[in-house]
DNA sequence: CCCGGTTACGACCTACGTAATAATT
DNA sequence: AATTATTACGTAGGTCGTAACCGGG
C-alpha cells in the first residue's frame, strides 16, 4: 500500500468515478492511474469498485468504508507536511477560506487587509459557494477554514466555532413610505413589513432561514419579489424600486450606498450566528490561529489551541460555552 | 513522503534511535534505512533527530511530534488492511493477546481453546509480560489487545473495557493452623492474618496494591517474606511452608492443587476489576469481538461496536456504565 | 580499534508515459 | 465515432544491498 495509491483512490471516487478525470486532476496519465487502482485493489485482495464492463459504476462496500479511512490518512500526512512547514517557516504557507459572498465582500476585506500586512508570505485563496459547497471544501481540504452563517456540515468532520451574532436592516431608498414613516421614533412591525413586496436572500444563504421562521412564527405570509445569494444584487433592485430589501447589517454602508436608507431590524428577527470551521484534526498553523483571531478576536490563542484537538462538536460547544460571542457593528 | 519512510522512522524511534537495531528489525539494509530516514528529514525540510557526529541522541521536538503523527497514519493504514482482510476472509487473520501470567495459564485456556475451535485459521500469539509491557504492546500494535488487573494505559491510547471482578484466596496447606481454624465457620481476619508470614504477588501484579491498601487502612503492617508474579511459584513456596499464599481466586483449583486449601477471603480485600483493552481507533474484526465476547460475554457485539468507536476512556466508561460485570467464579 | 552511520555504486524494480487495443455510449 | 478503460512496452527514477569510507568512544 502507497500513500500515492490512496490519493489516486481519492481521486477517482471524487470526480465521479471516472478514471481519466482523475488523471487529469493528478496532471498524470490515464494508465498509471487505472494501473495503480489495479495494484491497490490486488493487494487488498477486494475490488474497491463495482464495474459494469469497464466502467465504474459505483464504490464496493469496502470500498466506501476504506476510502474514508483513505482520506483520514491522506489528512493526517497533509498535517504531518504542514506541521514540519510550521516548524521550517511560521510565517509562510498558503490559507484557502471557502465562504459566502456576504463575508467575503463585506466582512473579510479589513481582516484580510490585517492579515496580509502581518503574513505577507503567506497564499491566500478566496473559495466562494454556496453553504453546502463551503462545507464540502473545508471537509476534504480543499480549503483550510469555512466562514457561514446557516447551519452546515452535516458529515461531522467540521468543527464549528462561533465569530459574531449580526442582526438583519430594511433597505428603502430614502423617498420610501416605510423611511417616511419609520426613521423616527415609530418602530416598525413585522406586520407592516409583511405588506411590503420584499427583496432577500436565497434560501440557504446568509441566514434565510431564520428570516422565514420569523414570519411563519407570527402566521404572516410576506410576499418576497426576488431573491439573491448576493447583497449588491439585492440593493439594486431596491435602488430600482422593486421592493423593500432586507440583508444582513454588515451589508449596508451608507458611504458606498449613499442613495439607500437602513431600518434596523433587530427588533424583528431572531440574530443569527456566524461560524468558522474546520475539519477536526487539522493542524492549525501560527497563522491560522492568528486569522482565527482578527477575525474573532473573542476566540483566542490558548481557547484554539484546545478547541484544535476536539473530536467532536460538542467538545467545541462546550469549550465555548460562556464566551461572550459579539455582535457585529457593537 | 512514503509510507515506508515512515515506518522506517518510527523503527528507528522504537530501537533507541539506532538506525542498525531498526534495520535488523525490519530486516532490510542499515543504508537503506539511513538514506530514508535522511530523505524524509530533507523533504520535511527539518531534522527529525538531534545528532551528536553520527550518532543519533534524541528526537527533535518536531520530530517527537511528527513521529506521533506518523503512528497514527501507520495504525490507520493497519486498519485498511484489517479491514480489507475482513471482507476478503472474516475467519482468517491473526489475534495477538498480550497479558499476564495468572490471566493466561488460569482465566484463558478455556476461552482460547474455544476460540481456536471457532476460528481454526486465527493465528494466536500470547505474549506474556509485566502490566507496563502488555499496555505498551496494546499501544504499539504488537498485540491487538491487553488483558490485565491493573491499572495501566498512562497514554490514553488504550480503551479499557471491564471483563469481571474477582476475589482472593489465602492457600494453605491442609495441616496449617489457620486451616484448622478457618475452614469451618469462623472467619478469618485481616489482624489474624496479619501475624502470618505472607507469600504473595509482586507489586504491580494482579491487584496487587489493592491488597497493600486493604492492610494499609487498618493500620496493619504484614510480613510479606516472598513476592512473585507468577501463582504458580507463590503455590510452590506455599507448599513449602514458607508463608501463607495470597492469590487471586481463579488461580487456586482444587484438581490440580490437592495438597493446598483456600479460605475464601473476599470479606477482606477489596475484589479486583480485571480489563481488557486495545487501541482506540482499532478495526475490530469479527473474530476480535468473538473472542471478547467469549472472554466476558456481557461486552455483547452490539455494544462492542459502539465502544470500538470511542476516541477516549471517559466515553467507553459512560456506555459501561449499568453494564453488570460478573464476578469470576460465581 | 570497534561499533555505528554515511557515501558510493551497481542490480533490480517499479511507476510513468506513449502507443496500441478493447469496450462502452 | 468518440470517450474511456486496459494492455504492451520502453524509459527514467528510485530503492535496495554490498562494499567502502568516516567519526566517535
Amino acid at each position: 500500500m502507497k500513500l500515492q495509491q490512496l490519493r489516486y483512490f481519492r481521486a477517482v471516487a471524487r470526480n465521479g468515478l471516472r478514471i481519466s478525470a482523475a488523471a487529469r486532476e493528478l496532471h498524470t496519465s490515464q494508465p498509471g492511474v487505472s494501473k495503480q487502482i489495479i495494484a491497490l485493489e490486488q493487494e487488498l485482495g477486494l475490488p474497491l469498485f463495482q464495474r459494469r464492463g469497464r466502467q465504474l459504476t459505483a464504490l464496493t462496500e469496502a470500498g466506501s468504508r476504506i476510502l474514508s479511512m483513505a482520506e483520514d490518512v491522506l489528512h493526517q500526512t497533509a498535517a504531518i507536511r504542514s506541521l514540519a512547514d510550521e516548524y521550517s517557516d511560521p510565517s509562510r504557507g498558503s490559507l484557502g477560506i471557502a465562504t459566502t459572498h456576504t463575508q467575503s465582500r463585506y466582512v473579510l476585506p479589513p481582516v484580510i487587509q490585517q492579515f496580509i500586512q502581518q503574513y505577507p508570505d503567506v497564499a491566500l485563496q478566496l473559495h466562494q459557494g454556496t453553504p453546502e459547497q463551503i462545507a464540502a471544501m473545508a471537509a476534504n481540504g480543499t480549503a483550510d477554514f469555512a466562514i457561514a452563517t446557516e447551519a452546515i456540515s452535516q458529515t461531522g468532520d467540521l468543527l464549528m466555532l462561533p465569530c459574531y451574532h449580526w442582526n438583519r436592516v430594511i433597505l428603502v431608498p430614502e423617498e420610501h413610505h416605510l423611511w417616511q414613516r419609520y426613521s423616527g421614533k415609530e418602530t416598525l412591525t413585522l406586520e407592516a413589513l409583511a405588506e411590503e413586496p420584499l427583496v432577500t436572500y436565497v434560501f440557504g444563504f446568509t441566514g434565510r432561514s431564520q428570516l422565514d421562521e420569523a414570519f411563519v412564527s407570527r402566521g404572516l405570509k410576506p410576499r418576497v419579489v426576488f431573491t439573491a445569494a448576493n447583497a449588491d444584487v439585492i440593493k439594486t433592485y431596491v435602488r430600482l424600486g422593486m421592493g423593500v430589501g432586507i440583508v444582513a447589517a454588515m451589508a449596508h454602508d451608507p458611504v458606498t450606498d449613499p442613495e439607500l436608507r437602513a431600518i434596523d431590524a433587530s427588533h424583528l428577527f431572531a440574530n443569527s450566528l456566524t461560524r468558522i470551521g474546520f475539519r477536526r484534526g487539522t493542524q492549525l498553523r501560527r497563522y491560522m490561529v492568528d486569522f482565527i483571531t482578527m477575525f474573532a478576536p473573542h476566540l483566542e490563542r490558548e481557547l484554539l489551541e484546545q478547541l484544535a484537538r476536539c473530536q467532536y462538536q460538542e467538545e467545541v460547544d462546550a469549550l465555548c460555552q460562556g464566551i461572550i460571542v459579539p455582535v457585529h457593528g457593537q
